[in-house]
DNA sequence: TTGACATGCAGGCATCTACCTGCATATTAT
DNA sequence: ATAATATGCAGGTAGATGCCTGCATGTCAA
């Protein structure tokens, strides 16, 4: 997994909500995919590029159209890799803000 | 929440090891974080103000230090709102491309 | 008080990003 | 075959980003 690939994908709110397109209705094509976005086609070709490259859509040509699917795994690792490793510790994390405010009191 | 900050944040390799370095020793201040970094002070300051901004780091004065604390909270909310939904639907999203792909075959 | 230390603030610069337009290619339907 | 349809590819531009340097401010220690 390219962590630096899938965050910047996910930067960026076109990107996330082309995400949210494909999990109501996976497979559309580039055509469907554009008549949600207010944007040019070519633009929307852009981030449809930015997510493949970072894996979290895979697609398939049918004919002259291009099928879009999402791929949930990198999502998957990112969490393994930088949300459950800061879950685990959430409460000693935050403790250790708190001691420190309480500390600045006394 | 706002996704596109934490994201935004999370895009950026230095700001991802600045939360590694915080998450090994919490509360260390801008000069010890800096130790571990090849770019001058001012830098990092942008990338901490950035993790700030998103929530994800939260700073508490002491004399002429300032200390950074990691808040976990911003990655459970964006693990529950990017994550788990793909993750609900992980495998009947990847059933639909199989079974797209098999269509092509025949 | 004065010098050393930790950080803040402002401006400049190269690169990246997200958008566009224009044109090319490939597939389907008449 | 030809027209319509779906997508690909190649620049071009305004604004964002990440880095820097130089200087200012605030705090501690001798």
């Amino acid at each position: 997994m390219d962590a630096d690939k899938v965050f910047k994908a996910l930067g960026d709110p076109t990107r996330r909500k082309l995400l949210d397109l494909l999990c109501e209705k996976n497979g559309q094509t580039l055509g469907q995919l554009c008549e949600n976005l207010e944007m040019a086609r070519q633009s929307a070709t852009q981030h449809l590029g930015i997510l493949e490259a970072a894996n979290l859509v895979s697609t398939v040509k049918r004919g002259r159209e291009k099928l879009h699917f999402i791929n949930p795994v990198p999502l998957h690792e990112v969490y393994e890799r930088w949300v459950r490793k800061f879950e685990r510790q959430r409460l000693s994390l935050l403790h250790d803000l708190k001691k420190e405010l309480e500390g600045d009191e006394q």
